[in-house]
DNA sequence: CGAATCACGC
DNA sequence: GACGTACGTGATTCGA
């Protein structure tokens, strides 16, 4: 087998990677974005060019032997950001957990060192791969040598054979110096020959073939004054092409046999990618599936009590709980054991023992018992289910670490723990494995890692507790997410009543109409092809039928609504295929998908409420998502029929916030005309239609209405010119215009969104009225896009996570005078601003009251906050 | 199995 | 002027 040598050039590379990629930092606050880019490269490199040799190259100090030629050599340079330069000593322990050689040089660059390297290894009839993001070092291209350069980002790369090079620029790789000696280089602050760009040096190189030529014909050059500026510069030129040349008999003391690789230990990687916080890559490390205990040996032992009679002495009032189980749905999910630690001991209690344990339910359901648990709703819902009400739980890790930081995509104990740097468990993926090879390991190991788990809880209590309350935190976590988390869990233990017969007819005629649809599309197409398929589809429509393209995706053509909509009149398929799909839709998701996750004894539906994931605060819904329940359009409406109270002469419920956001934000913002709006219960809408259109209410249009509507959509949402644009259907200045005269209009959101974006900056987060955070790390960003992004989320959040929190206390009030109150009533869903609930048709009247105060005064702002109410048979009927 | 595309809600 | 555009969940297709 021919050997291989790849040479990469370290600087080049962190430094792409550290300005391609957001500043990411770890859970110990260090920044490793150039570090995980340079990481994502490295994988890239073995297990594509699987190099028998390997090298990374640094430069060396400030100085170098160029400055001697020239002082201002890389002059004018910016300072190395900290953020970056503190990542590459984790750069170099990176490479020592790979194994991999790194080299620098007193007074050369790692162009020199990579140059020289290059030159012994093509000796010896070696292949040579250069990976780096800086263009001088295609001068190395050569038979047998390629460069790789970085495009855009760190993975995506080019890679450089002299044919290549010829093609894309035009040159040959001799010629690389040359065209820098003309062209000069601003980042190295070499001068060139002012006036001379790419095109001109070129053209020049392709007549002449060398600087020197050039200067030796100087008289065939067309163009007076090109022929005058290379006069004048000539001694520029030529240093110029000095610097720019590589030394490749630089005096470096590594051998081709100091670099020969031979790959990696697994285990020394994964435990650097952990610390560094790297999760995603962990599996791309080989023999990182797990398979090997190697990860659980290494951590200190723990000492544990199996548990096979539960006493109540066992207990001591302030315990920590882990409950195990495997599944995401911890309604049908079996229980595998639980976890007390406390102060006296750890101790795991199988299933079996606890279930059967008097003691165990006693404790369980005393409210005056302190438990300290992670994800409270999940151990509500799935001892509910064995019958057990389990009450005081006064601690929940999951929601404490999401309140800390949402924007937190691993909220396990595990991983928390880390965060905190407490290292005392294993992932869960390492116990159990994950995907299709996950399984209960051996009853020892599982309970072992279980009560590690439990541990940790309890060993970190106090310290999430005390960050809360710095953060000024505490009371949106006890009063607000650790209450919420009880009614939650009571709603999805609950459930929905669903009408499986509405449903399944409703399937029937779908089916039918899919099908005649289906064959319609066939006959006019010409042939029979997979509809749901947009590649497909679209070869249909643009190539085929030759429709005209709209818009192109990164894949193909664009076939989204909007695109097809456009086309509409285009073609008799048209009008067709929108039907389908939106019947598709219907039939797919809602029928099918309800069908799916309907209980078949009950013949209800357990959603479950994420409470810990959203950026804003806000809930979401899964398995099924009772959240995106069509509305719009009175054909995915109908699906609400099936949507049915459990019990006889009961009713569905529905009260919802009107204009919630727009509210919020004119109480947070403080604007008077927005205030004054609403406090004389104006319609909004035509309202910012008047100020926007400047006209009076009986002259605003209902198109005029339309589009305040858009705008005020796009201010509540965070949406950019470009958001509000394609939403309107005008062009991106249009859209721009319109915000502006909008904020014209109402100079107290223009001043609260100014200011809001400055606070961000200050404080690198913005908050919610119950102080509820959001860090916007990228608001400083370089990147504008980036930067423009993270304003507008400083603007929104306030707006949108408000609204959350306030519904979400809605929602606690209510449950509370519900049970005080003696209401058969129950709540069963929340829809970002309404509460959807089931009641006797006896109460309906004292319920609407009840809901209406509760909803409408959970918290006083300077507006009042206006609830509509509804209800009917079915949820299609309460509107 | 994951990425890409599409579509539904607020 | 860049570049990809509120927050979510879920279905489907398709290529590795």
């Amino acid at each position: 087998m021919s050997e291989k040598l790849v040479l990469v050039d370290g600087n080049s590379i962190l430094y792409r990677a550290f300005f391609a990629l957001p500043l990411l930092n770890n859970e110990k606050g260090v920044y490793t974005n150039a570090v995980y880019g340079f990481t994502t490269m490295l994988l890239r490199i073995l297990e594509e060019e699987k190099p028998s040799h390997l090298l990374v190259a640094f430069d060396a100090g400030k100085t170098t032997f160029r400055h001697k030629t020239y002082t201002e050599y890389k002059g004018g340079r910016q300072k190395t950001p900290s953020e970056l330069s503190e990542q590459f000593p984790l750069v170099k322990e990176l490479l020592g957990a790979f194994d991999i050689s790194h080299y620098e040089l007193d007074q050369y660059e790692a162009d020199d060192i990579i140059g020289t390297m290059s030159n012994e290894a093509k000796q010896d009839d070696m292949d040579v791969k250069v990976i780096s993001g800086d263009r001088d070092l295609l001068q190395l291209v050569d038979k047998g040598v390629n460069v790789s350069l970085t495009k855009k980002g760190v993975t995506n790369i080019e890679n450089y054979t002299p044919e290549f090079l010829e093609e894309k620029v035009g040159i040959r790789p001799d010629q690389v110096v040359d065209m820098k000696a003309l062209m000069g280089d601003s980042s190295d602050n070499i001068p060139g020959i002012p006036g001379v760009g790419e095109k001109t040096a070129v053209k020049l190189l392709k007549q002449f073939g060398t600087l020197e030529a050039i200067y030796e014909n100087l008289d065939q050059i067309n163009g007076k004054k090109l022929k005058e500026k290379l006069e004048n510069h000539k001694d520029d030129a030529f240093m110029s092409k000095e610097l720019a040349t590589i030394n490749r008999e630089s005096p470096i003391k590594v051998k081709l046999n100091d670099i020969t690789y031979n790959g990696y230990k697994p285990q020394r990687v994964l435990e650097l990618f952990k610390e560094l916080g790297f999760h995603s890559l962990l599996n791309r490390i080989e023999g990182g599936d797990y398979e090997t205990e190697q990860e659980t040996n290494s951590l200190e032992e723990i000492e544990y009590r199996l548990i096979e009679d539960v006493k109540s002495d066992l207990f001591s009032g302030k315990d920590a709980l882990f409950l195990e189980m495997l599944e995401e749905h911890y309604y049908y999910g079996t229980v595998l054991g639980f976890a007390v630690v406390n102060h006296k001991g750890n101790y795991f209690i199988p299933t079996e023992v606890a279930l059967n344990s008097e003691a165990f339910k006693a404790w369980a359901e005393d409210e005056k018992q302190e438990k300290f648990v992670f994800d409270a709703k999940r151990v509500t819902v799935a001892l509910k289910r064995q019958e057990i009400d389990i009450k005081g739980i006064s601690f929940d890790m999951l929601l404490a670490s999401y309140i800390i930081n949402p924007a937190e995509n691993h909220h396990d104990v595990p991983s928390i723990s880390q965060r905190m740097d407490f290292y005392n468990l294993s992932y869960d993926e390492e116990v159990y494995g994950k995907g299709a090879k996950q399984k209960v390991p051996e009853e020892e190991v599982m309970s072992e890692h279980v009560v590690r788990k439990a541990n940790a809880i309890f060993q970190l209590k106090d310290s999430i507790v005390d960050k809360l309350k710095e953060n000024d935190q505490y009371h949106l976590y006890t009063d607000l997410e650790l209450p919420l988390a009880a009614v939650l869990g009571e709603m999805e233990y609950y459930g929905v009543q669903v009408d499986t017969d509405r449903l399944n007819e409703m399937g029937a005629e779908l089916k039918e109409r899919l099908n005649t649809l289906e064959q319609e599309i066939y006959e006019l197409a010409g042939e029979s092809f997979n509809i749901n398929s947009p590649k497909q589809l679209g070869h249909i429509l643009f190539e085929k039928l030759e429709l005209p393209v709209i818009k192109k995706t990164k894949t193909g053509y664009s076939t989204a609504a909007d695109v097809l909509e456009q086309l509409k009149d285009k073609h008799e398929i048209m009008p067709k295929i929108l039907l389908y799909r939106q019947l598709g839709k219907l039939q797919s998701t809602y029928i099918e998908g309800l069908l799916k996750v309907v209980d078949e004894g009950e013949q209800k539906i357990h959603t479950r409420f994420n409470q810990a994931l959203t950026q804003t605060g806000r809930l979401s819904s899964t398995e099924p998502n009772l959240q995106n329940i069509p509305i719009r359009l009175e054909e995915g409406r109908k699906i609400r029929q099936a949507f049915i109270p459990s019990k006889e002469d009961w009713v569905i419920f529905a009260g919802d916030y009107s204009q919630i956001e727009l509210r919020v934000l004119a109480h947070i913002a403080g604007d008077e005309k927005l205030i004054d709006a609403f406090q004389n219960n104006l319609d909004i809408h035509t309202k910012t239609a008047m100020d926007v259109f400047k006209v009076d209410d009986d002259k605003v249009t209902s198109n005029m209405r339309r589009q305040a509507k858009a705008v005020n959509f796009g201010i509540v949402y965070g949406i950019s010119d470009y958001g509000l644009s394609q939403s309107l259907g005008i062009t991106r200045k249009e859209a721009k215009a319109f915000i502006e005269t909008y904020f014209e209009s109402f100079p107290g959101v223009k001043a609260y969104m100014d200011q809001i974006v400055k606070e961000a900056k200050q404080n690198g987060y913005v908050t919610t009225i119950m102080n509820r955070r959001r860090y916007l790390p990228e608001i400083t960003s370089r990147n504008f896009n980036r930067r423009s992004f993270a304003e507008r989320t400083a603007m929104n959040t306030p707006i949108q996570g408000s609204a959350a929190d306030i519904i979400k206390k809605a929602m606690i009030d209510l449950a509370a005078r519900l049970e005080e109150e003696n209401f058969e009533a129950k709540l069963l869903l929340q829809v970002h601003d309404e509460l959807i609930l089931e009641a006797p048709k006896h109460e309906i009247e004292r319920l609407q009251q009840t809901l209406l105060e509760v909803m409408e005064n959970t918290v006083q702002l300077d507006v009042p906050l206006k609830v509509d109410f509804a209800c009917g048979d079915t949820w299609f009927d309460a509107k």
